[in-house]
DNA sequence: GAAAATTTGTTTCATTTACAACTATTTAAG
DNA sequence: CTTAAATAGTTGTAAATGAAACAAATTTTC
């Protein structure tokens, strides 16, 4: 008997439903992009990275509130980068409770090679959308953040 | 020294990255809406047991299809929903691979119960905002899927 | 009607994650 | 100055997740 396929339209009405999907979905992209061009990590450590490239020196609490990630979450992502050799970790002579975290050359020349990859995959979600729509999007999810914090 | 929050302006005018922001304080707050009224069962639970509960005798993939999960974790989802006895398994004469379930007496009163937490926890992303602002949000968001299938 | 392909559901494994507990250091209070 | 509180980071653990391999039953194909 072949199989009938029954949408859910409740479920495909709550923006929350749906949001889970594109998120898998671009994760899902996204992690077959990297891996496609050899990067040798994970959509999260690429955010670390970039991050830790673009505020060099900075504390890992700053990373894990400028990547929105809890603290164990950032450790670990910070040591496997560390592991890669792609970032470094140096005590604060000021603060000795402090590391700051530096790019190497190694992570900087992978940042260079992956950046096309990285943002040719970004652009897919919102292939199509006006400049505007994109606008009205990001002010519609702004709105439910802080409707929920 | 004070710390100082630097917003990282670039991910957010990523779309992805505030879904995820989203989808994950809006978790947050269900579970603990749930937990609150002493579910006993978790988000995920509890939607697949309205699933079933409004597919009475349906089978797993159906199932997985209309809550966009994937095989394992539908069986696994069954399996505590079972262990709950909210739910029940029974293999279909017509077709042994399959099973058909039903929800149970148990799972019916808890539904009743938890559909008032549910109904309010859903409104929350998106209080205050207007009927068409919704339409729109779910255009968007069902764009940007067809975007990434 | 037998072999091949498909469908249904489960299990295993490696990864990821959130939460809580913990250490070490610094800052604040009395 | 000494104790209490806050901050930075780590570790342990339990749960969830996805991919792949798997078994069982059914359908399709020749």
């Amino acid at each position: 008997m072949k199989q009938i396929f029954r949408p859910a339209e409740k479920l495909n009405r709550l923006p929350v439903f749906l949001m889970e999907q594109v998120v898998k979905q671009y994760r899902q992209e996204a992690q077959k992009a990297l891996k496609a061009a050899q990067a040798g990590i994970s959509v999260d450590q690429w955010i670390v990275l970039k991050q830790v490239s673009e505020n060099n020196g900075c504390s890992q609490v700053e990373i894990a509130q400028s990547t929105v990630k809890d603290a164990p979450t950032t450790t670990r992502t910070i040591d496997q980068l560390v592991n890669k050799e792609l970032i470094e970790k140096q005590l604060d002579p000021n603060d000795r409770r402090k590391y700051m975290v530096f790019v190497t050359d190694k992570g900087l020349q992978l940042i260079e090679r992956l950046l096309p990859v990285v943002q040719s995959y970004r652009k897919l979600p919102v292939k199509g959308f006006l400049k505007e729509e994109q606008d009205t999007l990001l002010q519609l999810l702004n709105r439910m953040l802080n409707n929920l914090k």
